[in-house]
DNA sequence: TAATTATATAAGCATATTATTATATGTTAA
DNA sequence: TTAACATATAATAATATGCTTATATAATTA
């Protein structure tokens, strides 16, 4: 493939990485699938700052979604190879997980 | 080590390869080593913002740089474990392969 | 069907980022 | 010491980013 799409790829999949926001929701979707309201929660932002957020990661392909009636679950796509590179040098947050543990979230 | 600092310092280093500039300087850093004034060609910014870029590298710990005389010479700081990750994934630009050969530069 | 809940999209605002120009510092050599 | 060259720092302007609120779309259930 030619150069300038592929290096400017790169460049987008290091941005969506280069943000709290978005780390954070990487590391917590290990071992887990998460809705957009489970996120609202633990990260403090609002539901469309979520949304938006998932969609920068799904774009990028850091994320499967799937939908389950009205919810839409997301999980890591650990077959991106950036992504499984990456996972396992994130440090996690005992904070954030105790979090999504506690959390009744959005009603199942 | 306390988790904030360090998912802090994971989204610095993301949001430094985020960057097409410098994720160019990196992959030219392959195999030579540069000065601020060789790099004002190639990406065809001033210096004062090549410097900055350099800077920014070095804080994030890509680069090494030492002086020798009248100029500053960077190399890629291999010994960063992130860098040596990805450095392979980083596609090579035949252009400013070119670009880096074909210039007078600064003089040696 | 209407009400409820989950998610997505749009517009807007505050802040961050990347370049620029102007200027300062550091090194070499006449 | 002074001139010339390389690099660094400061101030600034244009653009990008990440959130917000308001509203639209989609699925569920009374």
């Amino acid at each position: 493939m030619a150069y300038e799409p592929r290096i400017d790829a790169m460049v987008e999949r290091f941005k969506v990485l280069g943000d709290k926001t978005r780390l954070r929701i990487l590391v917590l979707l290990q071992g887990r699938e998460l809705r957009v309201c489970d996120l609202t929660e633990v990260l403090s932002i609002s539901q469309p700052g979520v949304s938006q957020q998932m969609r920068r990661l799904h774009k990028a392909g850091f994320v499967n979604e799937r939908r389950g009636g009205q919810w839409i679950y997301y999980t890591l796509n650990m077959e991106n190879s950036l992504l499984a590179l990456l996972i396992p040098t994130l440090p996690k947050s005992e904070e954030d997980e105790k979090k999504i543990m506690m959390s009744k979230g959005c009603p199942t």
